[in-house]
DNA sequence: ATGGCACGCATGGCGTGA
């Protein structure tokens, strides 16, 4: 990217071997100073970090076979890298990397979906997001430049999903993982396409089972990227680009970008 | 209200996703 911009992107790509081309079509497209993926579902022998690393993007990854896995590519290699949760709790290693340039900080995680609401999946999905946010008390300070990307499943208000009043019980939009994920943005987070895109209807997700979702606007955005403060004041744009959903072979999510003023 | 499509895999059906 220019000079003057850091531009950060965040792409869940529903398995990075099978949407390779298109992630490395994007990245010479778009050329993003830092691109988290999530759900990369592959181990991590099996990684195609080279093909990133001719791209001029080296990667730091964390993954394990069929599901899960997130990754970090960069212009430049972080000089710090945390590999899952350090609580003593489960480390959800492939769910959740953080990157490190100086005293800037990239937070990539892949939240539990949650499967159902009375599934010891969604209880673990809430329990989450109180895990990260005590992980943001004890390592960050809302002073710092940390920017929290990724899909975190959870449609944050009405204008986030289509037909809101028939998902109240929907494990992405359930009033309590609502709230769960406002608690761990308190931590003093900005929202920043929403911070320069107030319109209804903008999403980030399209479910592959109907084949009309794109054109009929039946979506949820469900991947964010969010700012501390001293980022989100040189925040100048951020952009859904739906191109990618378009293509044959794409994934259900498609790329979420955002520039700040370097 | 229900199902639908794509992915990976100890693959010919299943678990998972959202």
């Amino acid at each position: 990217m220019k000079s003057s911009t850091w531009r950060v992107a965040t792409f869940n790509a529903n398995s990075i071997r099978s949407r390779l081309a298109v992630v490395l079509e994007w990245l010479a497209a778009h050329v993003p100073d830092v691109l988290c993926l999530q759900e990369t579902k592959v181990t991590d022998d099996l990684f195609p970090a080279a093909a990133f690393e001719a791209a001029g993007y080296p990667v730091v990854y964390r993954g394990q076979k069929s599901y899960n896995g997130v990754a970090i590519c960069a212009r430049t290699a972080p000089d710090r890298v945390q590999y899952g949760f350090d609580d003593g709790g489960p480390a959800d290693a492939s769910r959740l990397i953080c990157a490190s340039w100086g005293a800037v900080t990239v937070l990539n995680t892949y939240v539990p979906q949650g499967r159902a609401l009375d599934h010891e999946m969604y209880a673990y999905k809430l329990e989450w997001f109180r895990r990260l946010r005590a992980l943001l008390d004890r390592q960050a300070r809302p002073d710092a430049a940390w920017l929290w990307a990724g899909d975190m499943n959870v449609a944050r208000e009405p204008r986030d999903v289509h037909h809101p009043e028939r998902m109240t019980q929907h494990v992405c939009y359930h009033a309590d993982v609502r709230r769960a994920f406002e608690d761990t943005l308190g931590w003093g987070f900005t929202d920043v396409f929403r911070e320069r895109h107030p319109e209804a209807g903008q999403y980030t997700f399209y479910d592959y089972r109907d084949r009309e979702a794109l054109a009929k606007g039946h979506g949820w955005r469900i991947d964010y990227l969010l700012a501390s403060p001293p980022l989100a004041a040189r925040l100048r744009d951020a952009f859904i680009d739906l191109a990618p959903r378009r293509q044959p072979k794409c994934s259900d999510h498609t790329f979420l970008v955002a520039d700040f003023d370097a």
